[in-house]
This record gives C-alpha cells, sequence and structure tokens, in this order.
DNA sequence: TTGTTAGTGCAAAGCATTCGCAATAAAGAC
DNA sequence: GTCTTTATTGCGAATGCTTTGCACTAACAA
C-alpha cells in the first residue's frame, strides 16, 4: 500500500501536482471496479468510504487522472462519459444494446488498420477506440431470436 | 427533386412519421455538407435557408432519422454529439488532435473483428464504431515533428 | 514547523439536450 | 378542393451532466 502511494506521488510530482486523499480515493474506486463507471457513480462510491470528498472534485480529478493517462474515457452509450482505469494495452468494447453489459476485448486488427492508414494518409496515430454493439448471448437467448432494442 | 421526396415521403410514411418541411430541410443541410454536423450548425444552417426552424425541432428531428437509419450520430471528440447522413457502407473515422480534421476511411478489417467476436463470445454485432485519432499529415509537417495537442 | 499555493467544498453558472403545451400543418377521407 | 385527425412544431422552461468562482484547507518543500 505505502509502496503504491509512492509510485502514484512520484507520477503526480512529475506532472506537477499533488497526491491528495481525494485523488487516491477516485483511483482507487476505478481500480477495484470493472472500469466502465460514470462519474456520479465514482462520486457515491468514493463518498461511502471517505465523505470528505464531492462531485466537483470527482470531475476535477477525472480531468487530472485522464491528462496524465491514468484514467480513460469513453462515451460508450452515446449519453454521458464512463471512466476507467488504464490497466495493461489497448482494448476495446462491445455493449449489448438490450441490457447494456459492456465486453473488453482486444485483438491485433485495429493496429493493422492503424497500420494501413498511416501509410495511406501520411498521419500519425495515437489513440484508437473500437466500439461495436449489438445483442450479446444471454439476450439473444431471452429474447428468442428477435430483438427488442427500440427507444 | 419531386422523385427522391416521393421516396422520403414513402420512407416517412412506411416508418408511420409525416415528411414535414424541417425535416426535408435537416436532411438537406446534412446531405449537402460533408457531414459531421453538430445540432447547433445543423440548425443555423437551416434557419439560413428557411426561417421556420427551431433547435428543438433539429434535435427531434435528428432523432427520428437516427432512428430510421437515415443519420448517425459520433461522438467524435468526446464533446457534444456530431450528425452526418448515412450514406454507403460503414466507414470509420480518423480526427487529427491539432487541427481537428476529420478523415473517413473503409476497412473490411474491422467486419473480420466483429466476425471473431461473434464466433468467440456468441454475441450478435449490429453496430461498430472505429475512431482513430493523432496527427494529419499536415500538421506533422507543420509542427516538424513535435506535438502540441494539449488542452 | 511554517509558508506557499494547488486542491477542495459549496453553490452558482454553463451547455447541450429534452419536454410540456397550445398552435400548426401533413396525410388520408370525403 | 375541403374537412378531420393527430403528428409535428415553436416557444420557453426545465433537465442533467459538467464546469467555474471564490474563500477555505491541506500537501509539499524548505
Amino acid at each position: 500500500m505505502s509502496e503504491s502511494n509512492d509510485h502514484l506521488r512520484d507520477a503526480f510530482r512529475a506532472a506537477g501536482r499533488r497526491l491528495t486523499r481525494q485523488r487516491r480515493l477516485v483511483l482507487r474506486v476505478l481500480e477495484e471496479s470493472d472500469g466502465h463507471l460514470e462519474a456520479e457513480t465514482i462520486y457515491l462510491q468514493a463518498k461511502a468510504r471517505d465523505t470528505h470528498i464531492n462531485l466537483a472534485t470527482v470531475y476535477r480529478t477525472l480531468a487530472v487522472l485522464k491528462e496524465m493517462g491514468l484514467v480513460e474515457e469513453h462515451r460508450l452509450g452515446e449519453e454521458h462519459g464512463h471512466y476507467e482505469a488504464v490497466r495493461k494495452g489497448p482494448h476495446y468494447h462491445f455493449t449489448c444494446l438490450d441490457c447494456g453489459k459492456v465486453i473488453e476485448f482486444d485483438t491485433p486488427l485495429v493496429a493493422q488498420i492503424e497500420q494501413e492508414l498511416s501509410t495511406r494518409e501520411g498521419v500519425r496515430v495515437t489513440g484508437a477506440h473500437l466500439h461495436l454493439s449489438g445483442c450479446c448471448a444471454q439476450c439473444q437467448t431471452k429474447a428468442g431470436g428477435q430483438r427488442n432494442n427500440e427507444k
């Protein structure tokens, strides 16, 4: 616990920032969760552990963590933002339109696409988001083969 | 002009909706643009042609068109929504983080990824968004090889 | 321990987007 | 063409997520 705190503190110092209780808290909530939390949820879970935190602080913290590359923001359901702690390499998402379940996956083909685009257009690719949507296995069974993803 | 209107009217009738002046207008703005317009811009451009339209109507119209599959919404810059008329097959986006330019491209590899995920997870994929970001050829030259995509 | 100032809490904006409701105008029936 | 029905519009007010101003607090360096 003290070791990771030292790591963190160094990272913050390197960025000219301070490692506060609230920032540690937000990061812990994100790391202990399965990812894809919205700001409000992060706020509530953080508050459950330590009353001394405010929703505005959560937003500010998320912005800082995002800037430092420790956290990523996604707009999976096209609604409000979802945040997750950056772990190992890149990964992509599938969202079930019926139940909202998110499946994470990885594939080397995205790197291949990046490669092709770089060559063809002369661009330099630094980020990639792939978001598939549809119907998960469970919901397909549940719905008996027919869709019900309106509204 | 009358022909495409007939097409449209049929599409709306099939969906149990009415083809109004405002809806035609929004669609025309989208089709005549290069895509990726935000709601406000669509509203302004539509208003320039016909004062009789309201921002709320633009949003309502976009929702309807989206539901009918005539328009797609993207969250490219993670900020507010961008809309574009659905043309031929699927296509994906690259955004330059420096100048904001959007490059559209297509690749069969995404279909391959969908295929693999379907097999592996048993899901049915109905939608795919791939969004790459980085630095376009022009901005790389301009910046002399160094990045300046802060803020 | 103390000083400096980044970070926080709180409440009040800010924005994009949505909604309620009376007025309007498409689409079908006559 | 005229009438009827009701989806759609315009308007303003409301919503919900996110940001900001400001006085207070607490990290971090000396």
